[in-house]
DNA sequence: GCCGTTTTCGGCCCGACTGTTTTCAGTCG
């Protein structure tokens, strides 16, 4: 059973558990969904963690859902689960997946009507809605009867928060609001929160934060926005809108001199305000969006705040960069002022997996740009460094020797590149395939022909753990191979990627000196940042790529920096932020 | 049910909004 599989499991526990009595459960129904929570962003499958015995290592799992994985493990079901659960149809569960739909809701509603088919119950009670059923049950009403509908046919077509964007496209819909927030003259400032800030690989819908000391205005120059489908709320503060494209966007709205305690509340996590108010509880400190309540002084009121800065000191803390607020481990760092200091963009001094249009005749796709191109806009952006690395020519196309001869060929045409600029060094490499074998794609006399090459799977994605490990440690291994590009082939909203065993990786990276890529592609931000965060702590080099095929993907590189900020990598674990002689001094450990 | 730089017992974040209600329950983040 996997992660996602046992979350729902967890959630469904602490569904069940609010269902029956709410307050007398109320600290179990927590302790699930954090357990659930955990286990959702856990990059080790939880079974890896049994068989290891290190099950408590996980956050919120302690000695008794210890128990009842184990015993879900080797049993296969759990007792104490099938107990809490008896008495709640399995349908319930199914509409609770619906936006809108709370536990309560959907016991009551599978209740009132006997739905008892979790495969029609969508459509069963869509049918009773139209028919009138659900109005007249008491605390319904005609509204709640067509947000029933709405709700169900919104959910059917993946509006809302069902579908994630992927980073980039979130961040044009953000802009194009922003922008029509900036003409309202109250706006005094609009800034993008949530999960965007944060720099999550995807993100489930659009947090905005205004400052201004007219917050009804503002609200209703919001909802006037043109590509709009609907307003799902809108208060005195706050309001959510579903924009034509199907996309939730929530806005927040405090005084321009608490700007900064909305910025706080609103970038979240929602685990690390959580953990951040448990800390200042401690301290007699009450937070929230409005500011910070100080409990031992009794009306005293509530103190504002307009920077986050000033926020986070107040309750003793130096201010968290957004993307490692998850509370996993920041806070406790900055009431230290021992906080990591993060990579920035502006520390990256070369690219090393881009795709020229050089007709080296790949088994893959060619770049759009030439070479010339490509290392003019490379200039453009501050490198010092750059490294073509096409994709190795087809295998089955052409001899060992034809290969030899393209390779050549390309780097001629760098030579001729560089021989024409003073600003910029130029690699030779190349990304070679790593065959199901575990053998590069091309021979060694080719593979002499380059500085080093970065190697990556592209075929044959669907072998097990074991065995992909094993292939992708034997390609590793070749002396001229030092980078793993794009680790574990996910597609962000289209594939998974294959397991890797990463105990084993890393520690073969380690040793060997090879480094790992994250790839700045928008769709694959692969390493994910848990691993990124592993990498770190084992001290394991990486290297951050854009895979560009084309002048403008080289501008993503700030997206592969946010994965890599987000798993707590610094400058030192970087290895394009080293100068040449560094560099090359690397490629031949 | 989990957890610990005041605690191995006694705590556990904080608020907005909506619909159906005459004071609140449910959902969301």
């Amino acid at each position: 059973m996997g992660n996602l599989e046992i979350a729902k499991l967890l959630r469904n526990v602490a569904a069940a558990y609010t269902i029956k009595d709410e307050r007398k459960f109320h600290f179990q129904i927590v302790a699930y969904q954090k357990a659930a929570d955990s286990i959702e962003n856990s990059p080790t499958q939880l079974q890896d963690y049994y068989k290891d015995g290190k099950l408590d290592t996980v956050a919120g799992i302690g000695i008794s859902i210890k128990g009842h994985l184990e015993e879900l493990f080797t049993k296969g079901k759990v007792k104490y689960f099938e107990w809490a659960l008896e008495g709640v149809p399995p349908t319930a569960f199914v509409l609770m997946d619906i936006p809108s739909f709370g536990p309560k809701t959907a016991y009551r509603l599978v209740e009132e009507f006997g739905l008892t088919n979790p495969g029609t119950v969508i459509k069963d009670l869509k049918d009773l809605a139209q028919k009138g059923k659900v109005a007249p049950l008491k605390g319904f009403g005609e509204k709640s009867q067509k947000d029933i509908l709405r709700a169900i046919s919104e959910f059917k077509e993946g509006k809302g928060k069902t579908t994630r964007m992927v980073l980039p496209y979130a961040s044009e819909i953000a802009d194009g609001i922003i922008d029509h927030l900036r003409k309202c003259p109250d706006v005094a400032d609009a800034r993008v929160l949530g999960s965007l800030r944060r720099c999550l690989p995807t993100v489930g819908d659009i947090d905005i934060a205004v400052a201004s000391n007219n917050p009804t205005s503002v609200l209703d120059h919001f909802v006037s926005y043109p590509h709009i489908e609907r307003v799902i709320e809108k208060g005195k503060e706050t309001s959510s809108i579903l924009t034509s494209g199907g996309k939730q966007v929530d806005l927040m709205v405090q005084p321009i001199e608490n700007f900064g305690s909305l910025l706080q509340h609103f970038t979240g996590s929602k685990n690390h305000n959580v953990a951040l108010r448990e800390f200042s509880l401690r301290k007699n400190l009450s937070l929230s969006e409005h500011g910070i309540k100080d409990l031992t002084r009794k009306n005293s009121g509530i103190q504002h705040y307009s920077s986050e800065e000033k926020f986070y000191q107040a309750i003793g803390l130096s201010w968290i960069p957004p993307e490692i607020r998850e509370n996993t481990g920041e806070i406790e760092l900055a009431a230290k002022n021992s906080l990591p200091k993060l990579i920035k963009t502006r520390e990256i001094l070369g690219d090393f997996h881009i795709h020229s249009s050089f007709p080296i005749e790949p088994s893959h796709d060619l770049g759009k740009n030439t070479i010339g191109e490509m290392t003019k806009k490379a200039i453009s952006l501050g490198y010092k460094l750059l490294g073509f690395s096409e994709h190795n020519p087809s295998i089955s196309k052409h001899t060992p020797e034809e290969i030899y001869k393209l390779i050549e060929l390309r780097n001629k045409n760098i030579e001729h590149v560089l021989s024409g600029t003073k600003s910029i060094r130029i690699l030779k490499l190349l990304e070679t395939d790593i065959l199901p074998t575990g053998k590069l794609a091309i021979d060694n006399k080719s593979l002499r022909l380059l500085d080093f090459t970065v190697v990556s799977i592209h075929s044959v994605f669907s072998m097990d753990k074991e065995s992909m490990t094993k292939r992708v440690l034997m390609g590793l291994s070749h002396p001229k191979a030092k980078v793993l590009a794009h680790p574990t082939g996910r597609l962000l909203n289209d594939r998974p990627g294959y397991e890797l065993d990463w105990p084993k990786v890393l520690s073969f990276c380690k040793k060997y000196h090879k480094a790992l890529e994250i790839n700045a592609w928008p769709t694959r931000l692969d390493l994910s940042d848990q691993i990124v965060r592993q990498a770190v702590e084992q001290k394991v080099k990486m290297i951050i790529n854009t895979d560009s095929h084309a002048v403008d993907q080289m501008d993503n590189m700030k997206y592969g920096v946010a994965i890599a900020r987000r798993g707590w990598a610094q400058k030192s674990d970087i290895l394009n932020t080293l100068d040449y002689n560094k560099f090359i001094k690397w490629t031949k450990l």
